[in-house]
DNA sequence: AATAGTATGGAATGAACATTCCAGAAAATA
DNA sequence: TATTTTCTGGAATGTTCATTCCATACTATT
């Protein structure tokens, strides 16, 4: 019906995700997106309002299915523990799998865009407190079943996964070697002993 | 005497340095280096070439420098132990002190230069691996001292240091908030053990 | 004074940039 | 067929970009 959009706004959606998170924000221009979308100028203005926009909207998006990811993750694997580490194999797995060097939208925008971009700040400051919470959900439940030492502050284990994670993202859109991310996981795996 | 320079190179040099570290590459213009560096165009173009060789120079700059003050810690610090945590000590205290949310050069260039610029890439790499053969290196000293458990592989171990670091950078830049930068250095403390 | 090296910043170039406007085509209704 | 809505992409706007060229001026030598 012509009342109707004849794309799909969220597969338009997704190519943008792609190639911001591939170029980044400020590398990646109004031809690049309108091609990689497959839309016209015109469509893309009536629908997205602007570059800026259209970002932050991707960004947040990321976030949303970022959470979804994790929290699907710790609903399939039964041991808390095993979630965890999980976590980190498959970003390792990415990582090495993918020759585009992608890395972590979320890490990308933090350091290109987030100091200069109040939205974009608070969309990723969010986006990795959710993380963080669930680690220490996850590490809290590890707790109860013996699979982690009691002793440990789950809040505090929690940030240093974020931050050990967060640096296999810088080392994975960098340089991502083999060893190098591996021996991560396993000091991963040592730290929640 | 006419052919010296007037103005200082190196001091021009880390003005850019400033800059770039502040704004990433891209978001840089020609008029805002102009501006802080405090020479004319015709000087600059004359002596630095492009704004693409001045970056790669004062990245190469940022990444020596780095390295120089890791040794100094080195040198100082009489436990090696204590001269790990030392670097995160530090990493932490700039991050809450400093207000404008800088993190660390090397890797903002890590994500936002190095996946399309080999030369970036190769100075970046080179950089990181600089830190993780410093940690190697202290690592293996402090156990010889019986500071860190021998069962560890130092190399490992390293390149779990290096993530952990990277990821504090990352939240530095971001969202520096203190009970997360702190609990990270705690649990390097374990790691380490 | 003449010279040679340095500095500057205005002017110009040419490209790329995001964005706006619009005319025309397509498509599905009534 | 007429209407309505959406699509497209060319044209134009106006800005910003990095870079080149150059006339001019400064400065310390000979």
């Amino acid at each position: 019906m012509p009342w109707e959009k004849k794309f799909d706004i969220d597969e338009s959606l997704e190519k943008a995700k792609q190639i911001f998170w591939r170029k980044g924000y400020e590398a990646t221009s109004m031809q690049d997106l309108l091609t990689e979308m497959g839309i016209g100028r015109g469509s893309f203005y009536d629908t997205f309002k602007s570059k800026h926009d259209i970002y932050l909207r991707v960004l947040k998006k990321y976030g949303e299915q970022n959470r979804e990811s994790l929290f699907r993750i710790a609903r399939q694997i039964e041991s808390p523990r095993a979630a965890i580490l999980y976590v980190f194999e498959q970003t390792i797995v990415n990582a090495l799998q993918t020759d585009s060097q992608q890395g972590c939208f979320l890490a990308n925008a933090a350091l290109e865009v987030a100091p200069f971009d109040e939205e974009a700040g608070r969309i990723v400051e969010e986006s990795f407190s959710e993380i963080r919470q669930f680690f220490r959900m996850l590490v809290s439940e590890a707790q109860a079943l013996g699979e982690i030492d009691e002793k440990q502050e789950p809040s505090e284990l929690a940030s240093a996964l974020l931050s050990l994670l967060l640096g296999l993202k810088v080392l994975a859109r960098s340089a991502p070697r083999k060893e190098v991310l591996e021996a991560s996981l396993k000091q991963a795996d040592n730290l929640i002993g």
